[in-house]
DNA sequence: CAGACTGCGGAATGCGTTTTCCCGGCGCGC
DNA sequence: GCGCGCCGGGAAAACGCATTCCGCAGTCTG
């Protein structure tokens, strides 16, 4: 334990040249050998006193010497939200392999605050920005948006956004279209006719496309659903669970089959029909979207789309560290997973 | 929409005085608005100039200029864990209501990453660090940790530890160990007699203080659990299933209730009991820790004890901000709440 | 043994800010 | 009319570090 006084500010390169009796560059070259070399004898000596100190270089002086950062920046809908939180493990994986810090800021759904996060962002110069957005049309900041995108990018930074695809920046995608499409397509073929789908308000984009290409998946198969039984409610939970309540009061009206455009609306789904007295998977299919971790858990486990989310984030990555010039756009495959909720009728 | 033209380095803030003509001192001033006073005039051309030119402050450059960065830095153990994603959410909340940054690093559960973190944190010169780590006891690296926090400390820096009471900083603990007291106590009381508690291995603390307190909860009611049914296993799903798996086996041996130390390892119980043919809740009840939202959505619903985990960030951010000196330790309480997987004996 | 070259240490410069210090002008009281 | 305080502007220092430039020794070449 060293003698540790009451410093009230943190040891400095100075400190340790001094220490180590050697000038400043010296002290910076053996630390972070630079292209110059330094003999064996001073870095030794530097680096003994180095560590009798405790220094740690400051980061922020450092960024601002060698005019760009270490810092990798992620932005998210809500921390709190397993999709996200999926996503951001794989970004900090991803930066940490590359010896970046992580810097996260959640724009809780709104884009208003995406907005401002970006703009302080822009402040902190980080080397890339990995915008994971909640993906709601909103014409007025989104070109405020993209403003500030482009200046940041016209200062050399690099921005990746998930799951946006009409933004003229480098992407990663999910194939919400497809995956909803090889889906109803399993169903169909699973003895299926009668469908109901829960989807959220228009302005959410994913819910858009997973709803639409779960219809394109049974027109394929020559089924079609009724306008009534695609029903708009929240996208959370509550939403679910309550269009599956007024479905249940109509006794069910013949349908044999929910798709919700999310796992978490399809769980609350499941737990109105129990309420309202109905078994999920005997006397009505439940499937979901995102193959979160209680989809396994739930009983019956839920039919869903598994999305490879954490991959997501090390493609994002892999995409912003690479120097590929262009925008590229990567797009990440679903896979179906059929289970419980949703038993072959073809047996019956 | 500006000129913007191809250049590869961002506004500064010289760029702005220019093209406001007036002098780089006057322009910052104007902006950030110190004690100094500018002429109005001034003021607002400079501000005309700074939106034209969309000038953002080189946060790094503010930051070795003040002395002082504006971020605070959060390192929890896996960001894809709902515990910890909840903790992030409540910590990340409460930074930007201070207007702070955060940064964000997951130390992966192990103790040699979290030190090796901490030490590069320590370079970020943030404002404060919060430690939402996994408990695990660790002597060797433990005392470098200390030693690194130390110095941080007593450069000016804040440190929070969430739930590990025994290290010299302020902390946010929850109550493990009086949670589940209350939870056995709440079980004895509905008419259970014989139990099994699924553990982690001793090192992890979370585990111990959960297991004892159970243990002294059932004493208290004049219970108690052969040592043959205090099972060890993994601190994960799996590792729920296995014991139970275990303990299914061996047809419950008697056993009518089991307590695993977190949720997770619950529902991979629950699911064991059932590929044994067993189901939870009738032939034996099940009880977790933690309420994290699969609880809710299991069937049947979990008996859990309730951590306010986004409150735990929250106010782990408070005590980081607030300036009271001396080692502050706030305990966050727990609530149980018993549902269907123990539904009461007294009954039958 | 002279001259070119190499290796390495230190002083100086720069990064984008803030902040201190100095200085000129203006209003005001006497 | 004159000194004085105040207001506001700019030059320059400071922040902590990286890097370029310069010079000094020592070594190699012929």
């Amino acid at each position: 334990m060293p003698e540790a006084p009451e410093r009230q500010t943190a040891v400095t390169l100075h400190d340790v040249a001094r220490e180590a009796g050697v000038s400043v560059a010296t002290a910076s070259r053996a630390l972070n050998g630079s292209s110059r070399k330094v003999r064996t004898e001073n870095a030794t000596r530097v680096r003994a006193a180095a560590a009798k100190l405790n220094y740690r270089p400051h980061l922020s002086a450092q960024a601002t010497a060698r005019g760009q950062t270490r810092t990798a920046a992620l932005v998210v809908g809500d921390i709190a939200d397993p999709y996200f939180s999926a996503i951001a493990a794989g970004v900090t994986q991803a930066a940490e392999e590359a010896g970046l810090i992580v810097t996260m800021a959640v724009a809780g759904r709104s884009p208003a605050r995406e907005l401002e996060i970006v703009r302080t962002l822009r402040g902190q110069r980080p080397r890339l920005i990995v915008i994971a957005g909640s993906r709601i049309d909103g014409a007025e900041t989104r070109t405020a948006l993209m403003g500030e995108l482009e200046a940041y990018r016209s200062a050399g930074g690099r921005v990746v956004m998930i799951s946006q695809r009409d933004l003229p920046f480098d992407t990663v995608t999910i194939d919400n279209a497809g995956g909803a499409y090889q889906l109803a397509r399993a169903l169909a073929a699973a003895g299926y006719r009668r469908f109901a789908v829960f989807r959220a308000p228009a302005s959410v984009r994913t819910s858009r496309d997973r709803c639409a290409g779960f219809l394109a998946g049974l027109r394929e198969m020559g089924l079609g659903v009724e306008d009534r039984f695609v029903m708009e409610t929240e996208f959370t939970r509550a939403g679910g669970y309550e269009a599956a309540r007024r479905l249940a009061e109509r006794g069910l009206d013949g349908v044999e089959m929910v798709f919700a455009v999310t796992d978490v609306m399809a769980i609350g789904a499941m737990s109105a029909f129990r309420d309202a007295g109905l078994v999920p998977g005997l006397d009505v299919g439940v499937a979901g979207f995102d193959d979160i971790d209680s989809a396994r858990d739930v009983t019956p486990a839920l039919t869903t789309v598994a999305v490879p989310l954490r991959q997501v984030g090390l493609t994002a990555m892999r995409i912003a560290l690479s120097d590929d010039p262009g925008p590229v756009n990567v797009q990440t495959s679903t896979t179906v997973l059929l289970r419980e909720s949703t038993p072959s009728r073809r047996t019956q």
